[in-house]
DNA sequence: TAAATATAGTCAATTTACTTGACTATATTT
DNA sequence: AAATATAGTCAAGTAAATTGACTATATTTA
């Protein structure tokens, strides 16, 4: 019996393949794009930065990650030019993480690349299956959400 | 403008979402069936042992990982009951790592999963859509190794 | 309005899962 | 037989998370 199609984990398996080849391809054509110091984790908060800033709570929440392991994130972008901390205009707490100039051109590349690799596989599919391949895996993880599971960006491992 | 559907991203996160979806789902079953000290990637390392056992050269590269770290998971593994190393039949350097009775349940417990997470899905979308969504994503990720990049299950960031 | 409690963020130390480098023992090639 | 390659381990270092302790400000409650 072949191994891989065996068991009913092979959609699950396929998922992961599928999202490890687009961000293996991102990132390569990102670091000779001048984003050399990205993670993919970057990109997911870029995505929740994007268009008006974050506090950095927000961003823990959206990674489902701890709020200092967001801050040493955050640290770490500011350090290289991503983003910038502000205070927060109505919190005395609170501080507002915005995207910087090279922030914004970090997400306009990858827009452009993501782009480039949905258009290369609409041509392996055509539009039809690939809209048809995003709303089913759209009802899925909404399934997931409904029976109270909400799911988060973190890393799988 | 809806900003999770802008760009051409929107397909890799779905993915990435599906994913996370199923392995958590996986694992908060796996935790309350007795298997709470087995990560994710465990599972890609039990898939490649089954049904004969492998060496620890074969699961570092089937994960993508240094042979140094294979062996470091292998270890955890063994202390908790999951493998056992045995000496290599023809190769006097080499070990072979085989399951145990503990790693075959886990295997059958992680069948047994998977088969209700992929049955609630056919539920939901169909078993014709189910097939498609697999032939589509084989066919992505088919195309991605043919380009000279083959995918691992590497974790992500 | 004062006191109690909750929340946003940071600092420091620890843990985890990897890495690189150095090494031993056995196999294979020259 | 000597040189080189390979399988695996040991030890130390690194990166990205964690937990715990703390400060400052906000919010709730008495």
């Amino acid at each position: 019996m072949d191994n891989k199609s065996s068991g009913g984990y092979e959609l699950t398996v396929l998922m992961s393949l599928g999202f490890r080849a687009a961000i293996d391809e991102l990132h390569r054509q990102l670091a000779s794009s001048g984003f050399e110091d990205v993670r993919p984790a970057h990109g997911f908060v870029f995505q929740r930065l994007a268009p008006h800033g974050a506090t950095g709570n927000e961003i823990a929440e959206h990674m489902g990650i701890t709020k200092q392991a967001a801050s040493q994130m955050i640290d770490y972008l500011e350090e290289h030019g991503y983003v910038k901390r502000h205070s927060h205009p109505r919190d005395g707490r609170g501080k507002i993480v915005v995207l910087t100039e090279r922030g914004w051109g970090c997400i306009q590349a990858t827009e452009r690349i993501f782009a480039g690799i949905e258009r290369r596989w609409t041509d392996l599919l055509g539009r039809e299956r690939m809209d048809e391949l995003r709303t089913d895996l759209r009802r899925l993880i909404q399934a997931a959400a409904e029976e109270g599971h909400p799911v988060h960006f973190r890393p799988v491992w």
